[in-house]
DNA sequence: AAAAAACTGAACTAAGTAGTTTATATCTTG
DNA sequence: CAAGATATAAACTACTTAGTTCAGTTTTTT
């Protein structure tokens, strides 16, 4: 529809191909794989790989946006219109939390970032899979919840960008830069209740 | 005292050779800039550069290190207790803000990131000049409002580092994926407000 | 002015990389 | 089985890069 499509999808080992890359470019980074390891990881010769990529970017482009989909589906799943917000709330914090802060969500995001000055396509299809979703199933549901008179909010895009933000607090950043172990199930809890506990203060409509 | 130092730093030229390689670096990343280059722009011979640091890497750490420092002294100052809570957190929010929404503040970041795989020590270097200082000034602020019952916080690490994630909000990401134009005053300061409307909501002692 | 230190330019090494080509082999399908 | 599509291994091109070397020049120090 709008990039120029010069990948060919029909032949036998197009999965291994893609797999490999997906594998090697998790591991290494764009820069810090090389070809040689990908088609060495596929189980499968370089000319096989070039019959079905013309180049190395566009390899690893199709990775990106693959991976990007599969993260998006595991994690943005529609919000629960509960009664209770609150419980609403912290179920969907929970899910995203589970997201970025797991090691494939952590390491897509440090390439996506490295990465987002030289193909900028990447940063955009990154974003319209994930945060941009999460976005947006944030605000319907807020908006839903406004609209039943369970939350007062005046700008409701402002909010929705507001609590995942505060999901993250102190910890994803860390983990983005390996300054610490994966946090235990006890630390992510304080994270998200905290942020409920804010959210709910400012938006909750029982004053 | 820890790391091997084998930078020297006599000669006339050591900080020619930092500049221009604080320029290609900034622009390029650490992939993306050759020596060659970095000796062009600092108008150097190549012995020169190889005479200070003994290969590319370490030229990039202590590139990494100076602009971590450069950035924490501007944009970590002490936040004024004065007696209005409000309007020290919001100063504070702002000076936050420009910092990591200027384009040298976004492009570190970008390279921190992307970086800090193959270089775990410049994320550490990297935390520790940046959000660790925020994190501890605004700690120190918090518990001094706590003292003075201007706000009553139960957990003020938590508070402290949740306060920077709103000002992030929605509009970081963006820049750093560079899926946006830098973003006026006016949104900034919508960012800004609302942050700190949500954490005076949540941790203002006055109800 | 002499001695010492710093710097230069340019050629060089050694190694890695993306991408191509070719002759051969294997799989799939009609 | 036969034909066409798909895959292979390995050699090859063309290029880039980090890092070294050294004879000679400039700058600083004594």
């Amino acid at each position: 529809m709008n990039a120029p499509q010069a990948v060919v999808r029909q032949g036998r080992k197009f999965d291994q191909v893609l797999e490999g890359a997906r594998k090697v470019f998790m591991r290494d980074g764009f820069e810090g794989a090389s070809v040689d390891d990908i088609v060495r990881e596929a189980g499968v010769s370089k000319a096989t790989l070039y019959s079905y990529f013309p180049d190395k970017r566009l390899l690893f482009i199709e990775v990106a946006k693959i991976e990007c989909q599969a993260q998006s589906d595991d994690a943005v799943a529609e919000i629960t219109s509960s009664d209770d917000v609150r419980h609403a709330l912290t179920t969907a914090a929970k899910r995203m939390t589970r997201f970025f802060m797991s090691d494939v969500g952590l390491q897509v995001h440090r390439i996506i970032v490295g990465e987002s000055q030289r193909f900028p396509e990447i940063g955009r299809e990154f974003y319209d899979c994930g945060p941009a979703k999460v976005h947006a199933i944030l605000r319907q549901f807020l908006q839903n919840a406004v609209d039943a008179g369970a939350l007062q909010i005046d700008d409701i895009d402002l909010a929705a960008d507001q609590f995942p933000e505060l999901c993250k607090a102190g910890l994803h950043l860390k983990l983005v830069l390996g300054l610490r172990e994966p946090p235990t199930d006890a630390e992510i809890d304080r994270v998200i209740d905290g942020a409920v506990d804010v959210f709910m203060c400012r938006y909750g409509a029982n004053g």
